[in-house]
DNA sequence: GATCATAGTCGTCTGCCTGACGATAAACAC
DNA sequence: GTGTTTATCGTCAGGCAGACGACTATGATC
């Protein structure tokens, strides 16, 4: 590793945002419309340069408080203090992502239970949560009829890859309590798998299961009807960050 | 994301290779000797700069080569052309991290078989195969008495991560052939699970296990005595990457 | 050449976990 | 009350993993 100044190129190095949360029975993204050049009036990833004198992480905790205005989980910290779960996701350093510059984004993954609305610098209409088909389908057409512009530079890529590493860590991890408030029953917890897998699991062996791994959900004793039906236990998340067993997603 | 081009610092970006390798039983990464300051005469991990019109894994592969000698698997390509795997594996950027200026690094993970010596631009004194554990203790004294220091910049953390990664990674995928020479026998795919894992497999249940996994090995037909005793089946690497269900590591 | 050490391969048994699914409980809507 | 919804407990069969016995086929040693 010779470090001769003139050996290296400069480079541009940015933060891009995988913000993901539940709403409405379906995994949904935090999307932003550009407002200049390139892809101007596309919908693409939030995210914004790192600045001199910051860690990685820390700018993007930044970053996901200006646009979404939620804080960062400390990864020391104590589980739950309503913060989002932020990890790094990938790097992504074409020579041609960015038309104008070399760009190399650090693309993170943030995971965060259901928010009332999205800002964007305080302007809601350039930011909005979006349900992942519908940002990943390339030039279809969305919910609402109107024809689907797919994200700008390569962030339908790097959507796919956050949306895969969601899937494939709520297997083994106890992340999916991210996705849910502080407190929260057995059948939402649910339900964030079947969003996030997009299958139908079995109430009564998903109960079975979660309740029976050690460390994960701890009762709070309270208890809520607010899914309708019979009143159900509340719990918070357990200090188990593994499950072992894992989760099993039903194939196909 | 705004692109004012005075609004952004340079950043000089990186690539750092955690190659792995198992020799004599034991998970051993390489290691290149500094030439020159910071951490002169320090060990580190292969790595240099990205050039500007290099993707980020064509750097790495091409780094690879350099230090190793080995090629790059393409990922898109069939199994086992003898190429090393390679993947993407983290991003590091802390302000402080070299001394000198602000350096991104985007790590790499390698696997290899073992292969004969190293070479540094041809320069065997300033590149080894050092077992892991030996290259992670923080100051202690090596298998020959001597001093060890600890790896230069946070290439200890950055090869922590990328063992971590590697020990996980086998148990869901069948990388660990990856670790193999094209042909290989059951008990050499165990002797890597044990090496990389650090524990003892039961060679019976083992044998059960990997066989009995439909796309995980494939029968050359051969046989071969190389490891003593009796003969034994040779195998190449099927078709399957995800195993399902998973290898067990045994808890600690 | 018999014996031994070393590896490899095939079976058996038991316990645990999972998937399928029946049954009951406790709320709300009418 | 009746029906609907959701939660929770139980049962049962099949599959897989860990523990471990048994046998096989080579090279090494005496």
């Amino acid at each position: 590793m010779s470090y001769d100044p003139s050996a290296f190129p400069p480079f541009a190095v940015t933060v891009d945002l995988v913000v993901l949360t539940v709403r409405r029975h379906s995994l949904c993204a935090m999307a932003v419309r550009r407002g200049e050049p390139p892809f101007q009036g596309r919908w693409a990833l939030p995210g914004g340069f790192v600045r001199a004198d910051e860690d990685l992480s820390q700018a993007a905790a930044r970053e996901l408080a200006e646009e979404t205005g939620l804080r960062a989980h400390d990864p020391s910290a104590p589980a739950q203090d309503n913060g989002a779960h932020l990890e790094q996701l990938a790097t992504y350093g074409d020579p041609d992502r960015d038309p104008r510059m070399r760009v190399v984004s650090v693309a993170h993954l943030a995971l965060a239970p259901d928010l009332p609305a999205p800002r964007a610098g305080g302007d809601a209409s350039n930011a909005r949560w979006a349900p992942v088909e519908e940002l990943l389908q390339q030039g279809g057409y969305g919910r609402d009829g109107e024809p689907v512009a797919p994200l700008a530079f390569d962030h339908a890529r790097i959507l796919a890859d956050g949306v895969e590493r969601a899937r494939s860590k709520i297997e083994y991890s106890s992340l999916a309590t991210a996705f849910c408030p502080p407190e929260f029953t057995v059948g939402e917890l649910r339900r964030v798998y079947e969003a996030v897998w997009g299958v139908a699991l079995d109430p009564r062996n998903f109960h079975r299961k979660v309740t029976g791994t050690p460390g994960f959900l701890v009762p709070t004793g309270g208890t809520t009807t607010r899914q309708g039906g019979r009143p159900a236990q509340l719990f918070r998340a357990g200090g188990a960050t593994l499950l072992n067993p894992p989760m099993l997603r039903p194939e196909v």
